[in-house]
RNA sequence: CGCGGGGUGGAGCAGUCUGGAAGCUCGUCGGGCUCAUAACCCGAAGGUCGUAGGUUCAAAUCCUACCCCCGCAA
């Protein structure tokens, strides 16, 4: 087909790649103008632009593509299709309408859900299991044209925002292919999307999940191409669609008032039903949070904007971070009394029974290994009995661990950046910087 | 010329303002203790103090230029 290609970022480079490997005609590639950016605020190329550079395509960087001029020059190349990846901009009408198979759309996300800017990290800080790409053919909305095909993945465990960002490009570019190629011979239909972001809230996400998914699960089932997208996909696999099943634990997070504030801070503008855009402010941890909905937080905004928080007055960035079980710190506050505890950081069974055990007194001065029971060990044994420790404070500081006091539950960082220096594990951290169990995180300022 | 922090044995840091013997917490290696240990004790190795110049009797420290890393802002 002769295509028109419109991307701008990283995420959009793969599937331009993929196009172009499939045989297409690739007339011109669309892009954002070049912007200062990155330290210096030095004028930097998209990636597109640079990709698109290399491979011999032209290029358009438009400053607003619904410019009468643009829209005469994209008419004459006559496409067939218009492609679109994380543009950036809006089309209208006039250009929606060029194509005869339309302006087709890669969307991060298993529409209706999460339509608007950063779906990726959404899904995960909402604590998604799965997620996935999808075509769709545009229209004027944002997100609301009819689905043409969906290809699903699990988040792992382990996924942040950029390893998820890096395997759905790459999932988006071999569905991109696959759609074209059924759309030219007239096997992928247009399916409308479910109605459910009308009045919906960002919150409302959670009203049946279940269905949604399933109209998905078919609809992609349909289609048949789980076994040939994206070629070097190194994970996911031909399984991918199946396990997109159940996907409702954003409803808990959504649920949680501690969450509000995060979409509040950035989605006033926001319409309802759409995911709010990511901004920096967001990164802030509101220790109020539950551990496992923090841990979503780190790993959504990793790489990009980065969840943070304030340590004596200075940013705190929080890379990596897991939800423990409050008697993990069991260990390390008792380690010194010699017990059959380890240093390990996983709960371990037996460890509810010397839960009972903590409230005895005399426990203290075993643990305070001779020292005078200080404030520290009293607030560690608050800690470990899990009910008066405020939120944010430093529950444990041992070999390596670094664990804090959140609304539900201990989050252990395990990967954090102090202000002006570069990442480290929480061990080498602890090393060069003095914590003490006790100490308050979140305060900006002194 | 957007603002700022930093480059010191393998890791993370102090020391720089107020020039004058290269330190700390770890790691590594050897030995000891122990039923045992990532715990404890003793000992050892390992550094062009980012690079290049300059000032000085003397520079990690003061001056100049450059390289690299990072945070903020966009």
């Amino acid at each position: 087909m002769r295509l028109v290609f419109m991307g701008t970022p990283d995420f959009s480079v793969p599937a331009l790649e993929a196009l172009v490997g499939a045989g297409h005609d690739v007339l011109c590639a669309v892009t954002q103008p070049d912007r200062p950016k990155g330290r210096g605020n030095r004028e930097t190329p998209p990636p597109v632009k640079v990709r698109a550079s290399e491979l011999g395509i032209p290029v358009e960087q438009p400053e607003r593509v619904r410019d009468a001029g643009f829209v005469a020059r994209l008419r004459a190349m006559a496409p067939d299709c218009i492609v679109v990846v994380a543009f950036g901009q809006i089309l209208p009408q006039d250009i929606l309408d060029i194509p005869q198979f339309g302006c087709v759309n890669i969307h991060a996300s298993l529409l209706p859900k999460y339509r608007g800017a950063a779906p990726i990290q959404w899904a995960v800080i909402c604590g998604e299991t799965a997620t996935g790409v999808t075509t769709m053919l545009m229209d004027v909305g944002l997100d609301t044209g009819d689905i043409l095909e969906q290809a699903a993945i699990p988040i792992a465990p382990g996924d942040t925002g950029g390893t998820l960002h890096d395997k759905l490009a790459r999932l988006g570019a071999g569905l991109i292919v696959t759609t074209l190629e059924g759309l030219e011979k007239g096997t992928v239909k247009p399916t409308p999307q479910k109605e459910w972001g009308s009045d919906a809230r960002f919150e409302g996400w959670t009203q049946e999940p279940g269905t949604a998914q399933r109209t998905h699960q078919s609809e992609y089932a349909g289609n048949d191409h789980s076994g040939e997208v994206g070629g070097g996909r190194p994970d996911g696999g031909p399984d991918a669609g199946g396990d997109c099943g159940k996907v409702d634990s954003g409803a808990e997070w959504a649920a949680n008032p501690a969450n509000r504030h995060v979409m509040e801070i950035s989605g006033g503008k926001t319409p309802p039903g759409y995911a709010p855009m990511l901004t920096k402010a967001m990164g802030e941890i509101d220790w109020g949070m539950e551990a496992a909905d923090i841990e979503g937080l780190v790993r959504g905004l990793d790489p990009w904007p980065g969840a943070y928080t304030y340590l004596g007055g200075k940013m705190l960035k929080v890379w990596g971070a897991r939800a423990v079980g409050a008697t993990a710190l069991h260990e390390t506050a008792q380690g010194q009394t010699g017990c059959e505890t380890q240093p390990g950081i996983e709960a371990q069974p037996g460890n509810e029974a010397q839960l009972g055990n903590e409230a005895q007194p005399g426990i203290e001065a075993q643990t305070g290994n001779g020292e005078q029971p200080g404030i520290e060990a009293q607030q560690r044994t608050e800690t470990k009995l899990g009910s008066e420790a405020k939120p944010g404070v430093v529950a444990a500081v041992s070999k390596g661990i670094l664990a804090v006091q959140t609304g539900k539950g201990l989050l252990a960082l395990d990967e954090v950046q102090f202000e002006g220096k570069k990442r480290l594990p929480a061990g080498e951290f602890l090393r060069g910087y003095e914590v003490h169990a006790g100490d308050m995180m979140g305060m900006k300022g002194d």
